[in-house]
RNA sequence: GCGACUGUAGCUCAGUUGGUUAGAGCGCUGGUUUGUGGUACCGGAGGCCGUGGGUUCGAGACCCAUCAGUCGCCCCA
């Protein structure tokens, strides 16, 4: 026999208790913003063929390289953990041709897997929410979105901790020369720049632009900037972007060096961070116009983002929940038919209720404390053989007989 | 993938330069109270000292490996 206790894989954790609630309330909270913006439900598997991510997020970007929770299964297929909702779903509009009728607005929730080291905020079975709408690209759709995102933060009483931040990286083909552009700066300035970024400017050169280090901070000073490789659509796009956002009260800031990691992206990113730690986002996404194309299907640009409940988790401020259920203590087995249909009743008048088989009154009345409880029933001999029930307040210690009607009508103003 | 710190009871943690039978508080449990909780007092259970190897007459302590946690970096929600 084997008596090791078994813990659970490295990064993911159980969660019960006052955390569950806490996520659950996120949720909740989500799915009833989501829902007044007339956006509906989606949930695709949490296992996608690897080919679902690899080719949307990008086989160079470091979601895919290293982190994908990858495997073969038994027919030697390579399967992957969805590391990210977005692609899932850009993958179901194309698989049940939900492209015929635009525009499309989902929302989803759930966990999400990557395999990495697990600290602050990051988890390797993590949870997010998210919404996508796929449209026509217009500028509406970006605003559409970021208010939405605004309105779900707002809701949870956050939005003072957080920062929005915006940002475009244009059509591929002037980011294309952009890139161009930045490689030959930072060539020319190689001997300044950091080890991490020597090794971005091979990979994904794009990626030094939000580099940290204060050496590549004063390289980027004078680096060129995205904004003169745009073409007047893109720009004004943008522009009609910020001045929607601004008329409509949503205050952000301009980033020109915020780029996000994965590849599907184009035009409009943008972040929500802590204001006092704005490398961590907490909600984030952009426009991805190429990914339905990218996966099998047309041409149908996209727009979405998504939250990590987690990291929103510890912005959240302790939310009681002052669950108290009425517990009933029969003292003996001979009278659980008459406890059952006593919370049976309750049930069917939607009281929280809780037999206990203690058969011990004390030890019943002592778990009611511990409980939360603010009312003991108590069905004895003398209770039973009269129809009545003690009904015990266990804050004033105060008891008394009633009968089923007296007892009703009591927990009806209690 | 790289780095730092940590791992002793259900929880939070003591445990001296390596030296008998590993401790405390909280929690759990039994009793004082045979149908009455919260308080008090008295008792009890509960530990392969994360796991595996090594050094030593002797390891919870030292060394190596491994697993896990926490926190940085990369990256990301």
């Amino acid at each position: 026999m084997n008596n090791k206790k078994i813990a659970s894989v490295r990064g993911m954790h159980d969660i019960f208790g006052e955390d569950h609630y806490k996520q659950q309330d996120i949720i909740d909270n989500f799915i009833k913003v989501v829902s007044l913006f007339n956006f509906s439900p989606i949930n695709t598997p949490i296992m996608e063929h690897s080919e679902v991510f690899i080719r949307s997020l990008g086989n160079v970007s470091d979601v895919v390289m290293k982190e994908m929770y990858s495997f073969l299964d038994k027919s030697k297929d390579s399967v992957t953990l969805r590391p990210e909702g977005t692609a899932g779903i850009a993958r179901a509009l194309v698989s049940n041709g939900l492209t015929q009728n635009l525009p499309q607005r989902y929302f989803y929730h759930g966990p999400m897997f990557r395999y990495e080291r697990p600290q602050q905020g990051r988890l390797r079975q993590f949870h997010q929410v998210g919404i996508e709408l796929f449209g026509k690209g217009s500028y509406f759709e970006d605003c559409e979105v970021i208010r939405i995102a605004y309105f779900f933060l707002k809701n949870l009483n956050i939005l003072d901790k957080v920062l929005l931040k915006i940002n475009t990286i244009g059509k591929s083909s002037s980011r294309n020369n952009f890139i161009n552009e930045i490689k030959s700066y930072f060539n020319l300035n190689k001997k300044k720049l950091s080890s991490d970024s020597l090794k971005r400017l091979e990979k994904n050169p794009l990626r030094i632009l939000d580099s940290k280090d204060p050496q590549d901070q004063d390289l980027l000073k004078e680096a060129p900037i995205i904004y003169n490789f745009l073409s007047k659509d893109e720009l004004d796009n943008f522009e009609n972007i910020k001045s929607l956002l601004s008329s409509i009260g949503i205050s952000f800031i301009v980033d020109p060096f915020l780029v996000r990691g994965l590849d599907y992206y184009s035009d409009t990113t943008f972040e929500f961070t802590l204001k006092e730690n704005q490398k961590f986002a907490i909600l984030a996404g952009g426009r991805y116009n190429d990914l339905v194309k990218e996966l099998g299907g047309s041409q149908i640009p996209g727009i979405g983002w998504a939250a990590g409940i987690e990291r929103l988790k510890d912005l959240v401020v302790k939310i009681f929940k002052n669950i108290s259920p009425v517990l009933l203590i029969p003292t003996e087995k001979k009278y659980l038919t008459y406890i059952f249909d006593i919370s049976n009743k309750m049930f069917l008048k939607g009281i929280n209720n809780q037999i206990i088989d203690f058969y011990n009154l004390k030890k019943s009345l002592k778990y009611a404390n511990k409980n939360n409880a603010k009312i003991a029933i108590i069905v004895g001999e003398h209770e039973f053989n009269n129809f009545l029930v003690s009904y015990k307040n266990l804050d004033s210690g105060e008891q008394s007989y009633l009968d089923q009607e007296e007892l009703f009508n009591k927990l009806r103003y209690a």
